[in-house]
DNA sequence: GAGCAATATAGCCCGACAGGAATATAGAGG
DNA sequence: CCTCTATATTCCTGTCGGGCTATATTGCTC
């Protein structure tokens, strides 16, 4: 089975889980919405699902696709580690900003 | 160029990104700890730097590699609308436990 | 149960991409 | 300048995935 990352690859699937953000939708309302055959669509929604990343209510014919976030809290969880980095970094440019009231002939590296 | 979402989908790139996690490698280093030739890192790394995760430094022929952790941080934001999401979930949970002292009754729909 | 609506599945094509082997490039040192 | 080291680039191949068309399935309604 993909992963949540190679299944987040695909921009038409995160197109569909935007969609998906404000509640659940019928496959047709996304057909019209996609740019895409229904086919398609319905081919990125079972990748979705077997992601587990949406979860299908039957209702009759129509089958209405909801968002599950639970993928992207893991996805979440794996940038824990990096998090520090790039607040390390920004905290760094503040203490850089802060220790710099005006000085015109400082320099950085990009020569 | 490749978005941020495709380029994480490859897996022994998340492997690169975590082992620069703790610092500056040099490729050789990479190719030793990744069970993969050097053409094979080298082009990963490639992908890499055009997406702006990584970047080089040059010292002789020695390249050492480097986090960029600014593409995750827009990960981050991306993630954001979601994140309320399965908060909300969590929340709805707690409620749920917390609403529930000790129900042998309650059934949910699992069936 | 015939016909219609909504969705899923199958089959096919094509472009992209990861992997490796071979080769090219860059720099250090004798 | 030749050689050795470290890395990048090129070329080739096999596989995978997205898109489409055509067809199957499911469930309603008359």
């Amino acid at each position: 089975m993909a992963s949540t990352f190679e299944v987040l690859a695909e921009p038409r699937r995160r197109e569909i889980l935007d969609l998906l953000r404000t509640g659940e939708r019928p496959v047709g309302d996304l057909v019209d919405r996609l740019a895409l055959t229904q086919p398609t669509v319905s081919k990125h929604l079972k990748v979705l699902r077997e992601a587990g990343l949406v979860d299908v209510r039957h209702d009759a014919q129509r089958r209405w696709y909801r968002l599950r976030p639970e993928p992207l809290a893991e996805i979440d969880e794996w940038l824990e580690p990096y998090r520090r980095l790039w607040n390390a970094s920004l905290d760094a440019l503040e203490r850089h900003l802060d220790a710099m009231p005006d000085d015109p002939g400082e320099r950085t590296t990009d020569d």
